[in-house]
DNA sequence: TGCCCCCTGCAG
DNA sequence: CTGCAGGGGGCA
């Protein structure tokens, strides 16, 4: 799925796009992607009428907060997509991206929300994901959102707080401590394998072994990966859609994801790609130690 | 704290 | 046909 900048990319869009606007109706294509918070009671929450207050992220989590102290939490994992599309118009000719979702609902659109003034599509094709409308009170309470560690730009994101960790987890690698969502939020597989190439650090390497300096390096790479991954709108190789339905560019600037057998940006050797944790990973043999 | 699993679809 | 895909929950 979208990792951190993915989620921020389409957190902001929406914002740009669907705040005051009233929920007029909620289509439901498939019933696994439509979910509700237990504390709900038994049958299906009724949002229509609501209105959309805020929207933000936790993590790889998105929340849209609504009137009458109700939200609705949004996973899209690995091949969710939230789409917006203004007007009723199910298609969307010129649009200047030639990746551009262009029609909608899609074969995997599994959830539809009508708007006052546009439609939103959740799209997911391999139904991992989910919307799960929540008691904005229990969002802190919330299964996912409990397990969340510090966001990667919080202040106490810092050596202070990572190093314990690493010497605690004295059998990990360091790509699955730092993918760990309740170390730190947001970084998935490709912008974990970034960020150890930027770090000069083998995913492989025992977190235990880093010194302070590569500990502290190592959070300041995530957050400058993750921020470019923001600049650049987000990842686009297989599913990931901003909420405007267009394409990432982050994709033309990964120094190792994706880029197996071709030569390392910074030394010139062949990217390896391996696995590890049961992921694909992608670093520089000769770069990383 | 690793591993299997939840699913669908596509490349090899 | 098998293996793989940007996530994470439940389970030893």
């Amino acid at each position: 799925m979208p990792e951190l900048p993915e989620v921020e990319t389409v957190v902001r869009g929406l914002a740009k796009h669907i705040l005051g606007q009233k929920i007029k109706d909620v289509k439901i294509l498939h019933p696994r992607s439509f979910v509700w918070d237990k504390s709900m009671g038994p049958t299906k929450p009724n949002i229509t009428n609501l209105t959309v207050e805020n929207i933000s992220r936790r993590g790889k989590g998105i929340i849209i907060n609504l009137s009458k102290d109700l939200s609705i939490l949004i996973h899209l994992k690995m091949t969710g997509q939230l789409i917006y599309v203004e007007g009723k118009s199910r298609l969307n000719f010129g649009h200047p991206d030639s990746n551009f979702v262009s029609q909608m609902p899609s074969r995997h659109t599994r959830v539809i929300i009508t708007l006052t003034k546009g439609i939103l599509y959740f799209n997911d094709q391999r139904l991992f994901g989910w919307v799960k409308v929540i008691s904005t009170q229990e969002i802190p309470n919330d299964k996912f959102i409990k397990n969340l560690g510090p966001e990667p730009f919080d202040t106490n994101f810092n050596l202070k707080y990572l190093w314990p960790i690493l010497k605690r987890r004295a059998k990990s690698n360091i790509k699955s401590i730092i993918m760990d969502q309740s170390v730190v939020t947001g970084v998935g597989n490709i912008y974990a394998d970034e960020s150890l190439f930027l770090s000069g650090l083998k995913p492989t390497k025992a977190g235990v072994k880093l010194t302070q300096q590569q500990a502290a390096d190592l959070i300041d790479n995530i957050q400058k990966v993750l921020t470019k991954g923001i600049k650049y709108m987000g990842t686009s190789i297989s599913h990931y859609k901003t909420d405007q339905g267009s394409s990432g560019k982050m994709q033309n600037h990964l120094n190792v994801y994706g880029r197996k057998g071709l030569p390392c940006k910074n030394c010139g050797q062949p990217i390896s790609k391996t696995k590890l944790n049961g992921r694909g990973t992608h670093y520089c043999h000769s770069c990383q130690s």
